[in-house]
RNA sequence: GGGAGCAUAGCUCAGCUGGUUCAGAGCAUCUGCCUUACAAGCAGAGGGUCAUAGGUUCGAACCCUAUUGCUCCCACCA
């Protein structure tokens, strides 16, 4: 029967039928009932994207949680989907009819739209496809995309409530201005790079005084053309001459003001600043106190305006170059010098940002994020692991507006139109915001209004997601069902851009939590420490991975050393390992599975077994339960593992395989199986493939509902602890007698003897089995000590196995003597202990018995061993 | 600059309320085994000044202080 199975496991055998097998019986629908729910929105992928290693993590640890839920009778429901992502997709489309010929600003809206949605069917979706073979049980009826038409509406309306409620206005803000995509970023697009520029350092003619000059240093010198100002220290004595004068800006000869102002650190550079309020948000500032004029010289592509007056149509970088030449020419340039900076880069087009005053749409963030700061660090929401708490009080609690405009087509349209004399309405409708205006201008045309041409940012769609998934804008049912969900997995990352705002939307739109715990996981890393990513080019693809070493093992490699909130330092090895558990787990089925079982007495030793085993179960059950209580899923994880490959494969089944060629018992058969199955449950929300598998083979199934997805999570029966501990001493025993064979090689198959000198009246709940791991001819229980024969001491009881042929006595009087050597040291510093008066009064009772125990124990083990050795003379 | 966190075996990490365990796991390493489920395996072994220096305590990997090194987040200087 075995011989037909073969001994490796193999997942591309299996795999695909079961993922079959669940979907045609729509284990993983989800519809309301009278269940409790269970339920986890998927952080939802780029449309567009591939799978890569952090989706892998991220969404085998949401398998883990929904397939457990549903096991333990939940409404277990995980809901799919995909986010529009604008400015990624829309860079990918673009990208894409360039390379047509194609270029946007030679297609409509609706043109570029029809392109757009065109990529999006045919690329959208995949990712989800390939979420299917890492096993993720998605109720994919409910597959939802943010620009589906319920979702959009749901975005348009919350836009148009917000708006009503005074919390979202348009403002003149320095913005993240994208020069590149020609759209504004938030903060959170930005990053910083360390670069090298250089420090001009420029003389500005004093007016009235040819003679007399200011020296400001600057890194942007093109930006000299939109100066309004020169700011110094009020302080600074090197400049007190100057207050109330005015200064000529070179090239253009415009006329500043000289101003004070506490903002200017005096060490740096000149300590004189020029103040330039359209380019720099400090300067903004310090523009808005001082009333100071702006001048806005750059185009939105980032050219020179005509604002500018000279070098218009040019280029920043080019700008640069050409000034500082110009300004040297005109003997203004003092010196140059090298400088290490930060500058903002996109995070999607790696172009510098650039500073830029523009009008744009805000959410006012203060009181709408107050009860998401509360409940947060109240602990109603719980964050796993808790140290995020602190970084997520620190952002909360300097919360800026958050600007929600993107000068881009692909996303929701902002419902906002305007008159010609530029008023505006906000309104779901043309219609509407036509009558809205017009009550103001009765001779408005309806013609004359226009749409917003700006698009939302991505978040303000995404920060909807737990609502909107089940259209909790429009309908009641579904959403008081499944809200507030259950638990949120996702990256640390996004906890600003994401998870913080679904929970201010939550409690704004629900009054209520979105979620209850969120878990964050790790960047997965390559071994040298590096973020995964496609343009590194050291991400190994998931697929492949998969293909090698099944959706099982790579699961399993996965969560193998992914604590929450740590980085994975992912290595292919870790997948090997999983192949090779799952490996272990088919062959432990494969002996069960071979066996001939016969109506034949039950030996004691495999009833003892059982009952350990069972006993052993239900304490690992209870650590399980608890690890998965508090999120340590890598440890609920090593537990399984341990369990199955230590405690059943290597003991359990040890103890109860018959002698070869003997058939097994039905008793023993019927529990092994029943002991298999329950192996097989709490092994399945990690490795749900090869549990399935084994699951119809162990037992005839009757009928497809019997499936491992639905079969009830095993429940804590008794732990019998006198057992457990009665185990570990016999686990002990059987080591040392291995060890005896080991040293002095004597093969397995010769019988020995076991003579046992008890200390105190020994349980021999055990025998059996030792007898049957050891290949024991007899235990012995006896008052004498054998002479000649090796021994060892387990809990104050001697074990003897007197000497079968010619042993080496010397080694044997050596290793005592080792070992007596180490107890009398031991000992030593236990009296050591016992004998500081202050440690025997104040140290509480329970722990001075134990030392007293250990004191005991090392003298009587003392007295054995030098009676072991002067009986070897 | 502001905030947070980390430092335990070669690697990745546990170690909960200071004391039952002279510091644990998995992997890796080494040794011996193709022993009738499994060499993707079995049986063993070695490996740690718990970053450093002080302090509190009868007792510290754990609490306190300082130092060193690393990581992350936020802000960002012309």
């Amino acid at each position: 029967m075995s011989k037909e199975i073969p001994s490796r496991y193999d997942p591309s055998a299996t795999e695909d039928k079961w993922y079959a097998f669940w979907l045609e019986n729509k284990f993983f629908k989800s519809v309301p009932d009278g269940r409790k729910p269970f339920t986890i929105v998927i952080p939802p992928p780029n449309v567009t994207g591939v799978l890569h290693m952090g989706h892998m993590l991220n969404n085998t640890i949401q398998d883990v949680l929904v397939r457990r839920a549903r096991m333990l009778g939940f409404n277990a429901c995980w809901v799919p989907g995909t986010d529009h992502a604008s400015i990624a997709t829309e860079a990918k489309v673009v990208r894409k009819l360039r390379e047509e010929g194609i270029k946007k600003s030679d297609l409509s809206r609706e043109d570029f739209l029809e392109h757009a949605w065109d990529w999006t069917r045919k690329h959208g979706g995949i990712i989800l496809e390939q979420l299917k073979k890492l096993g993720a049980s998605c109720d994919w009826d409910r597959t939802r995309f943010t620009m589906d038409e319920k979702y959009y509406d749901s975005v348009i309306d919350v836009f148009i409530d917000l708006h009503k409620k005074g919390k979202i206005y348009r403002g003149e803000r320095m913005i993240n201005w994208d020069p590149a995509a020609r759209t504004a970023l938030s903060d959170e697009e930005v990053l910083y790079k360390e670069v090298n520029s250089k420090l001009y350092f420029v003389r500005y003619e004093i007016a009235g005084n040819k003679n007399e000059f200011v020296t400001i240093a600057t890194t942007r010198p093109e930006t000299i053309l939109g100066d309004t100002a020169i700011c110094i220290h009020p302080k600074d004595e090197r400049y007190k001459h100057l207050h109330g004068q005015r200064a000529i800006v070179p090239i253009i000869n415009r006329e500043i003001p000289i101003i004070t102002d506490e903002y200017v650190e005096m060490e740096f550079g000149t300590g004189c600043l020029k103040v330039t309020p359209a380019h720099d948000p400090n300067d903004f500032v310090l523009g808005e106190k001082h009333k100071l004029e702006i001048v806005n010289m750059m185009n939105d592509d980032g050219t020179v305006s005509a604002a500018g007056q000279v070098y218009v149509g040019l280029d920043r970088f080019k700008a640069r170059k050409k000034i500082a030449e110009d300004i040297e020419k005109l003997g203004q340039l003092v010196r140059v010098e090298e400088l290490q900076n930060k500058v903002g880069f996109s995070e999607r087009t790696d172009v510098q940002i650039e500073p830029r005053l523009s009008l744009q749409w805000f959410v006012d963030m203060k009181e709408l994020s107050k009860p998401a700061l509360e409940n947060v660090m109240n602990d109603n929401i719980r964050f796993f692991p808790p140290k995020f708490k602190n970084s997520y009080r620190n952002w909360m609690e300097n919360i800026r507006d958050w600007c929600i405009s993107r000068q881009l087509w692909w996303g929701h349209r902002i419902p906002a139109w305007y008159a010609p004399d530029g008023s505006f309405a906000v309104a779901k409708t043309k219609e509407e915001a036509y009558s809205q205006l017009a009550a103001h201008d009765p001779k408005l045309n309806a013609n004359n209004i226009s749409q917003d041409t700006d698009v939302l940012d991505t978040w303000f769609s995404s920060w909807l997601w737990p609502i909107s998934v089940f259209d909790g804008f429009y309908k009641k049912d579904e959403v008081d069902y499944y809200y507030p969900t259950n638990d949120l997995v996702t990256a640390p990352e996004i906890m600003f851009f994401w998870v913080a705002r679904m929970i201010i939307a939550g409690y704004e739109y629900r009054g209520e939590l979105p979620f209850r715990n969120v878990y964050y996981t790790g960047i997965v890393r390559d071994k040298q420490g590096k973020k995964m990513s496609k343009s590194l080019g050291n991400s190994p693809d998931p697929l492949e991975l998969i293909a090698k070493h099944g959706a099982d093992g790579v699961r399993v490699g996965m969560l193998l050393s992914s604590p929450a909130g740590n980085d994975l330092l992912f290595d292919e090895s870790l997948c090997e390992q999983g192949r090779n558990f799952a490996n272990k787990i088919w062959n432990a089925f494969r002996l069960v599975n071979g066996w001939n079982v016969e109506d034949i007495p039950q030996p004691e030793s495999s009833r003892i077994a059982i009952e350990w085993m069972n006993s052993k179960f239900d304490s690992d059950l209870v650590e399980l339960n608890d690890d998965y209580e508090k999120f340590r899923i890598n440890e609920a994880l090593m537990t399984t593992y341990k369990l199955v490959w230590d405690d059943f494969c290597a003991w359990y089944l040890e103890m109860i395989k018959p002698v070869f060629g003997q058939p097994m018992d039905k008793q023993t058969f019927e529990s092994t199986v029943e002991i298999f199955e329950k192996l097989l449950k709490v092994l399945h929300p990690f490795m749900p493939f090869i549990s399935e598998e084994i699951w119809h083979y162990i037992r005839e199934r009757q009928s497809a509902n019997e499936s491992i997805c639905i079969a009830p999570w095993p429940e804590v029966r008794n732990v019998n602890a006198v057992l457990l501990s009665d185990f570990n001493s016999f686990a002990e025993v059987v080591i040392a007698i291995r060890n005896v064979r080991k040293e002095n090689n004597i093969a397995n198959k010769e019988k020995l003897n076991l003579v046992v000198k008890a200390a105190t009246a020994l349980k021999k709940t055990f025998d059996a089995s030792l007898a049957h791991l050891c290949n024991l001819s007899a235990i012995e229980y006896t008052n004498e000590k054998p002479a000649n024969a090796f021994s060892f001491i387990v809990e104050s009881s001697e074990y003897f196995i007197p000497f079968t042929a010619n042993v080496d006595v010397e080694a044997e009087k050596k290793k005592i003597a080792e070992e007596l050597n180490y107890t009398r040291g031991f000992l030593k510093s236990v009296e050591v202990k016992l004998t500081n008066e202050r440690f025997v009064n104040n140290a509480p009772a329970l722990v001075l018995e134990s030392e007293r125990k250990k004191q005991n124990d090392a003298l009587s083990k003392i007295k054995v061993l030098e009676e072991k050795l002067s009986a070897l003379n």
